[in-house]
DNA sequence: TCTTTATGTCAAGCAAGCTTTACTTTAGAG
DNA sequence: CTCTAAAGTAAAGCTTGCTTGACATAAAGA
């Protein structure tokens, strides 16, 4: 699942470590999660949508219904 | 986290064997969910949304930012 | 009453999300 | 070139999401 996490910290000038500490996760979850290796849970997905702002939508982008 | 599956699900008139079939999980996992034994995965989540033609955040209630 | 359908629940097991620790690579500052 | 901060990566282990199989309960109809 893509993502747009790397932008949204980029334009907010956010280390991954900073942005792991405001989401209460390691710097290895942030790394992984916008390196594509898993998703993020739905309450983590809540929180960072929180925390930017947007939506969950606009945040994840989901895969096409195949 | 609270979610509206049940009301949607009477709303299409669909039973928890039936969503869990069109969701591609099984029965109990619509029940737990239902439940709030645990929340659903994003992709579930996702899943969710596009078959009811809504968004994540009309069907899951985040949690407060405590 | 008997049967069927929907829902609820439990246990065991596998898969995915996330943690800590630790090491490597990249890139910019000096 | 050297030093440092940021990013990348990997292993081991715990927790959570999800599975199958099984059994219990409630409601409704024949």
């Amino acid at each position: 699942m893509k993502n747009r996490l790397k932008v949204l910290r980029a334009e907010r000038d956010l280390t991954q470590a900073q942005l792991a500490d405001l989401l209460n996760v390691s710097r290895q979850t942030i790394n992984a999660i916008e390196k594509g290796k898993f998703d993020p849970s739905l309450p983590l997905a809540f929180k960072a949508a929180r925390l930017f702002g947007l939506t969950i939508e606009d945040i994840f982008e989901d895969e096409p219904p195949e």
